[in-house]
DNA sequence: GACATATCTTACCAAAAGGTATGTACCTTA
DNA sequence: TAAGGTACATACCTTTTGGTAAGATATGTC
């Protein structure tokens, strides 16, 4: 059932059956991982550049470290986000968004922006 | 420190303290409904407009019905979905994005979009 | 009277996410 | 000798999330 007339102006991928991501599929699970609490926080935070270790912990206020290791580690094998580490010491790490990152980020960027601009108004429950 | 000249294309709301959104800031908040698991997906199953539950439940493939109900009671508190009820029987429910909600959902469909089309190049590790 | 329908709600339990605290490595500075 | 800086790893425990199954509802249908 369904064969709505487009009238609206946002569109899904037009070979996704009937607007329906399967629950199994390979997409949700990227999703899970680029809307993840964490997830937006950090690449959001690479968004204006590298950043190291120390500053990614204050840009994404309130991680612990176990949760940074975690979120930059599945982001790296995700290719969103490069690593550059430098063999000194102390231990000099810079992070950083690859192409790929870069691009998901141009998406990321306006939605935080729309929450940050909405929040207020959302929670005090009236437009 | 910081005072970088822009390299980058996409920008952060431009009051922001230095990229940092604060721990208990309420954008943080509303980022956690809006990118939650089934909050993205109810909101892109809503952007081809009006659905009732029977059909939200199969398009946010994979949702219990606990998670549905709670999820559409935030979204509508947030003021992103608007539930509208017929008093019959059985009961009809029909559930549609509110204006600020599809101004919400412009935003998160190219996000799903890129994720869908990226998918299977990120899990297989490569680009 | 039993059953089906559609939209939920609730109680209970398992799984996942996440915090805290501690440890490691190596060099520098006091 | 001792303490501190930097980027982590790990074990343990709590909190949150989420699934399953059952029940509620009010009617019409067999």
């Amino acid at each position: 059932m369904s064969m709505e007339t487009d009238t609206l102006p946002v569109h899904l991928p037009p070979d996704l059956a009937d607007g329906v991501f399967p629950a199994g599929c390979p997409s949700r699970t990227v999703l899970d991982h680029i809307t993840s609490k964490w997830g937006v926080l950090v690449l959001v935070a690479l968004t204006e550049g590298e950043h190291r270790w120390s500053e990614l912990r204050r840009r994404a206020d309130g991680i612990s470290e176990k949760m940074l290791a975690q979120t930059l580690k599945t982001l790296e094998r995700d290719g969103l986000v490069l690593r550059k580490s430098q063999p000194v010491i102390p231990p000099r790490v810079d992070y950083s968004l690859t192409d790929r990152g870069q691009e998901l980020s141009a998406l990321l960027v306006p939605l935080v922006t729309w929450a940050y601009d909405n929040a207020d108004s959302i929670l005090k429950g009236q437009r």
